[in-house]
DNA sequence: ATTAATTTTCATATATTTTTGAAACTTCAG
DNA sequence: CTGAAGTTTCAAAAATATATGAAAATTAAT
């Protein structure tokens, strides 16, 4: 395989790949091609590459920017922009997860705390029920926020596995 | 905060947090709803509490029970099909991991795999690049696919928290 | 075997998400 | 200050995902 075949293969699959994850599938291309440019590239290079609009790569850019996995660079004597993505692909994954576990995971745990508390009759079946069911949900919850916590701080020993080793 | 209304809120919370991670949300709805039904329901009960179609509770049924998180109960002499779902989060929440490490993990490994392997000049950067992501990808993805592995064996103690105190 | 109850399918409709592109805005060189 | 280059915004269009509902298929009671 040739080395442009398997760009277009490696922006494309990431693409799908993202949707099934609930993001974005523009944004998860920008997001590879810029993983796999050498350099710095502009607006208009992401468009011609992915034929598509300015408009488009403008608000994926700044989510992206926003995710904290692509910067602005100035290229002095430039000037247009130029964008470039971290590399290094751990602490990609700590971003992400960072930032989920704040916009999703966080809030989740928020409101499960509210409904644990409810009035009515304990010995209600349907209320047992309930109340056990979000208890347990919300202890899950706070098991993984804490697990995610310690894999955030522990960086490239999990990266390169020996946190698997403590594990196992 | 009553009952019937934590309930509605669970169901509707639950819908809204499924579509963030790629889930449609009438299929978090009624697993929602299964979850906190103290007795297994029809599908006819399904259309009026969340006020839904009968084809639509039907396709999202039947994809919860692909992933196994619901089964068909039979109830002796009931006409009707009755649901009811997994009601042990652990075991929940390792279905799911296990089945979408299965559907987009393993998936994703083997396409790295592929694209790691390109013809071209090693000299070129581009070329170094690509090679380099990709790999570190795949790492990451090996990495994250034994992890787990290892959680879905430990099942409850990772629930209990006693595998959070080995990562300290 | 007949038929009434129940479940499934799937073409069409609806809703939601994403993309476009042109106007508005900003920046900066001359 | 002027205007050309570059960036951002956002209403409308297009694409995608989801839901509907009626017909077809299945099931099981008589």
């Amino acid at each position: 395989m040739k080395i442009a075949e398997a760009k277009q293969q490696f922006i494309s699959s990431w693409g799908a790949f993202g949707t099934q994850w609930g993001i974005n599938r523009t944004m998860a291309q920008i997001h590879a091609l810029l993983l796999v440019s050498a350099h710095p590239i502009t607006q208009d290079e992401i468009m011609s590459e992915l034929s598509i609009s300015r408009g488009n790569v403008n608000m994926n850019i700044r989510e992206l920017v926003g995710w904290g996995l692509v910067d602005r660079v100035i290229i002095s004597g430039e000037r247009k922009e130029f964008f470039t993505a971290e590399k290094d692909i751990w602490k990609v994954a700590t971003k992400i997860i960072k930032e989920r576990k704040k916009r999703e995971l966080d809030p989740m745990i928020k409101l499960l705390s509210q409904l644990e508390h409810i009035e009515g009759d304990k010995k209600d079946k349907e209320v047992q029920q309930f109340t056990e069911v979000v208890g347990n949900i919300k202890k899950l919850g706070l098991q993984a926020d804490k697990t995610l916590d310690v894999m955030i701080k522990a960086e490239e020993n999990w990266f390169t596995g020996s946190i698997l080793k403590m594990l196992k």
